[in-house]
DNA sequence: CTTTCTCTGTCTATCGATAGATAGATTACA
DNA sequence: TGTAATCTATCTATCGATAGACAGAGAAAG
């Protein structure tokens, strides 16, 4: 039941994608992951040459399977209030599995101090959720010009990632909850 | 022209406050803030005999200020709209000075890794930006029950810090104002 | 007035802990 | 045998924190 070389990646990458949702990418620590996946700081290197790779790796996953799972719910179904529902709940999840945030929304914060690398990534992940969100704007109102769309699509996904944020700092799902629920009543959310 | 004890505590807190707003708490050092003052680090242990203290006393000092700001907002202007633009123009100004966030904000993605007692001083600026916003709403809205007024405060504060988050992420202000925008049109922000 | 004492603010030097990273030896599997 | 994966051991850099010295200001004592 030996390891392969992919084992292990997949499980530092677990283990890291946990402990940045948690503390951050500068909290992020070789030491500690490797205790997590039970093996030496050292070997991680040999995953990953270096933090900003793992970092950058990280990033780009999350992005791809967010957008995998984004557009499987379009397949689904093309009802934008249906699809704003499980949007909102994606994020819900991550508050209410450990308080953790999602990785570009804590990454933002410490923008200033991540690898180019490591940056860009986060930049797709905001893209690639804008994007999403417009095209299910587009759904309740296929008339509105691109721009209005993305103008609101960019606000929802900011508001999201606020009450995320914000919940969190507060230690509170239900704030999360709460907060959802008045973007809904005052119609930035469908 | 020897700095007297207030004087240098000011400017070892002006450094922090700058140094926090762009980097965060975590990335907050004894060593660089000291080298922008023009003292030893050590020396710095004297104003603040640990980093929690600096970082609470950071943070409750921002919650006075920003405090006695918005009260006389309301001492102005009874009017929502205008009090609501001044409160937007004070998270745009952090963007606009360096790209700068909310000390609260970007506290509350390290939240796990927060001294207590810095913890404790960032929910309380929470707290204060909700029940202002509350107030605030209730100027436009003298009849609505208070856990409907503060469930509407706290989804603007978490919107606003979102717009922060994400726009900083973007390092570009025009989306901020962009996002703004669009939750006054939707009528999140009256 | 001068000497002594105390306090303030800063310094130098150092501590133990931890960070990411590397070189080279070693194990395990095919 | 060869290569993939992990190991031990170590390096340099930085972190917050502490100990102890020192200069200067001002008060207290003679």
């Amino acid at each position: 039941m030996a390891k392969t070389k992919s084992d292990m990646r997949e499980a530092v990458m677990a283990a890291a994608k946990a402990a940045v949702q948690a503390h951050g990418y500068n909290a992020l620590s070789f030491r500690e992951l490797a205790k997590d996946v039970g093996i030496k700081s050292a070997s991680v290197h040999y995953h990953f040459p270096t933090k900003g790779a793992l970092g950058a790796a990280l990033a780009r996953r999350y992005t791809e399977e967010g957008a995998a799972y984004l557009g499987e719910l379009l397949v689904k179904s093309q009802d934008p209030k249906w699809c704003m529902d499980r949007y909102a709940e994606v994020f819900r999840a991550a508050l209410a599995n450990d308080n953790r945030m999602c990785l570009c929304g804590i990454m933002s914060a410490e923008l200033d101090d991540l690898p180019p690398e490591v940056r860009s990534e986060v930049d797709d992940f905001a893209a690639m959720n804008v994007a999403w969100l417009a095209r299910v704007l587009k759904l309740a109102n296929p008339d509105a010009a691109e721009h209005v769309l993305n103008e609101h699509a960019m606000a929802i996904f900011a508001a999201i990632e606020g009450a995320q944020l914000i919940a969190r700092g507060c230690r509170d799902v239900a704030i999360y909850d709460r907060t959802v629920r008045a973007y809904r009543k005052t119609g930035l959310i469908p």
